[in-house]
DNA sequence: GTGGCGGTCGATACAGTGTATCGAGCGATA
DNA sequence: TATCGCTCGATACACTGTATCGACCGCCAC
């Protein structure tokens, strides 16, 4: 896909290169029987089902085509590249991110509750669409969503004494969270997808990757990943995942006083 | 790759799938003017070779095998599938992040210290080699010097005193700060790539991510993001990366005392 | 020395990918 | 009614990872 140069890099249109710019072609003029109708809404819909079914590696121009009972081509009217099919589909993720009008019910919260609450619905929406992470530290996101995720991101730490009022710093305290979120639901969710694939659940894990593990340890050159693998309680994800971020709020509130 | 499931599925080989408890197929028997000597080590010299020039798209098994002037099947007799290949390039840019034997004329440091050591290496590995982020949060990495980097991580933090002796905190810390470099590379070096295909280095950039961003906050939706954008010092990629590490050495601070 | 065997190499093949090109067919306009 | 212009999708191209398998060649037994 970014292989081959794309069409945009060969001739230069005048703008409107970013897919957030350009406007989606009118609803079609209705020939016979309608071919199909088609929006960038039913494509990335289509893209979605079938990641969320088989990975990333599901989606296919081809395959999201057929699920839409159309010609492959016809998606490039809507979309220059895969690739921004992609960009597509991880701002309708972060659409489903977007934490609840900070006005509702939840009145403004402390900001490190505020961050809490972004980073579990980051998660569970990681959850829900394994494929993700996998996006999370691509080609930047840009989209009306993802950008409504940042400013929501900011907006909480905004509401931190320490903060307020200077851009800086604010700047840095979303970027080290919002890395720490990348970081860990990549780690998670790929470590979740291999243990799903590489053994069947757990049968070929014990065959290979357990017993590698355990020859490894056994040489002694590693003692303290050996006691952390052996002695130490394991916590699930979701603990791991929460106790890291208490870490980084720790350090955020370090920075803040 | 990934599509097709792999040799390993079908065939139920006793052990030995993970490629680092596989020994590597010993020297060729020298047939007649040596037809091309190859080891695990050429293949991945090649691979790197092509991934720092192309970035990892231009990592293919027929590109490989063409610097190497051998059949593209040959590959095979050292490696099962790309995707090991990819985790033996991993592996190589972890033998160069290793950080120095702790004994030598660095005395044992301060822990803080020597996560920012290990913290500035990584990155120094990423910058080198612009593909190793995408494949930091990737499928799990076993391989030698992942281990050794990891046992090195754990070795630093253990020296912290809060820290020694509790394998469920030494682990949590240690999650969260690969969490964080992960997320911050992989983000930074994703813009960074960006920045330089998108636009030719500055011009399309200008002519299309610019005036779409300046529309989106000009609309007054996204005050923050416009403070943040527009009043803000913009710092260098390294002095962000490291503030963000200071909070996150912050954090593990304050989880320390 | 010679015959056979076993293992290795790589040509060929297959199913799939993203996307450029372009002919056909249709709706709206003149 | 004739024409223009646009849209759709069939076809094509270059490329991917990898399974299969025939040919070849060095080694070993005789």
């Amino acid at each position: 896909m970014t292989t081959r140069q794309s069409k945009a890099e060969a001739e230069a249109e005048p703008a409107a290169t970013l897919i957030w710019a350009r406007p989606e072609p009118p609803a079609r003029r209705a020939p016979q029987p309608q071919p199909q109708p088609l929006s960038r809404a039913l494509i990335v819909g289509a893209a979605l089902e079938l990641a969320d079914a088989d990975g990333l590696e599901g989606v296919s121009i081809r395959r999201v085509a057929a699920v839409l009972e159309v010609g492959p081509m016809r998606l490039y009217g809507y979309v220059d590249t895969k690739d921004e099919l992609l960009d597509l589909m991880a701002d309708a993720v972060y659409a489903e991110i977007t934490p609840p009008a900070p006005t509702a019910d939840h009145p403004t919260q402390d900001w490190q509750a505020g961050l809490r609450l972004i980073a579990g619905l980051t998660r569970r929406a990681a959850l829900r669409h394994e494929w993700f992470p996998e996006l999370l530290g691509g080609r930047p996101h840009l989209g009306p969503h993802a950008l409504a995720a940042l400013e929501a991101r900011l907006s909480v730490l905004n509401s931190a004494p320490g903060l307020a009022g200077r851009p800086a710093a604010l700047r840095r305290a979303a970027a080290a969270f919002h890395a720490y979120l990348v970081g860990a639901l990549r780690t998670e969710l790929a470590q979740r997808q291999a243990d799903r694939t590489e053994g069947r659940s757990e049968e070929q894990w014990r065959d290979a990757v357990s017993p590698y593990l355990r020859q490894v340890l056994e040489a002694g050159r590693h003692p303290l990943l050996a006691e952390v693998i052996g002695k130490a309680e394991h916590p699930t994800p979701g603990e791991e995942f929460e106790a890291g971020l208490e870490i980084v709020l720790n350090g955020i509130a370090a920075q803040v006083s």
